[in-house]
DNA sequence: GTACAATATGGAGTTGGCTCCAAGTCAAGA
DNA sequence: TCTTGACTTGGAGCCAACTCCATATTGTAC
């Protein structure tokens, strides 16, 4: 698979692919004899791994060290459970945050829509909306 | 109350807090005689808007945009309507997002936690784990 | 009233994550 | 073979959202 077609694939740029790699947030890609990357299925897989976490606001940088530390073999188990581990606390407090907001958008939207009705913006949890 | 007493309520420094008003993301705060900024219940509604909505990813330019839509009166309701569904439409989509992230760290943890118990890290769903 | 901490302002600097550019190489169709 | 478009690299540039700094002023505890 050429660059092209990764980057349709996962609706991303080139640019952002090869600084991926560049980065370490992928591991290096194979090339062809004239220096091209081409993507193999593993690649792929690295590839979803990066733009689903990243999507999700995990540092390039702690994608970077878990291929890293994968690439450094199975002395790093423990390593790559704990970074893991982290990165998936740091998720649900994001999931939570997240949450509120749309909690709070929600209200408020249910709030607008009564008044564009009735021309009348009101509150009635707390009487200081905005 | 004071700048000091609303970042420790909200979590965050002083200067994020005059960075908000400096750009509109809550409406301009009242001063003291000297010219020292004074909290009231109002405004600390709006800084819990902002906070609120900028740790779910909403940007300070769109919360900016809703101050001033507000701070134009009754002729922008529909606007404002327009704007919080568009937000709250966006954060719908990280929803997705972070959640298919949690629950690809949530399948990886599993099995790191049985790789770390038997010594081989193996990927029952795709043969191609990493 | 005097020190000293807290706050004010304007503006410069930092960081993360891309994004763009120049100059060159590669490859598929006419 | 020639042309044309995709790909390569290294490095510069950009943007959002802070974060820091210098300098000045305010407010509080003694």
């Amino acid at each position: 698979m050429t660059i092209k077609d990764v980057c349709e694939k996962f609706g991303i740029t080139a640019d952002t692919l090869r600084y991926y790699e560049k980065v370490g947030a992928i591991p290096k890609v194979g090339r062809s004899q004239g220096g091209i990357r081409e993507y193999d299925d593993e690649a792929l897989s690295w590839v979803n791994n990066a733009v689903c976490l990243r999507k999700a606001g995990v540092s390039v940088e702690a994608i970077a060290e878990y291929v890293r530390l994968f690439n450094m073999g199975g002395e790093t188990l423990e390593a790559r459970l704990e970074l893991l581990s982290k990165e998936r606390e740091s998720l649900g407090k994001q999931l939570e945050e997240l949450t509120n907001a749309v909690e709070l958008l929600d209200y408020k939207i249910s709030r607008y829509r009564k008044a564009v009705e009735t021309g009348v913006l009101t509150w009635d949890r707390d009487p200081l909306g905005n």
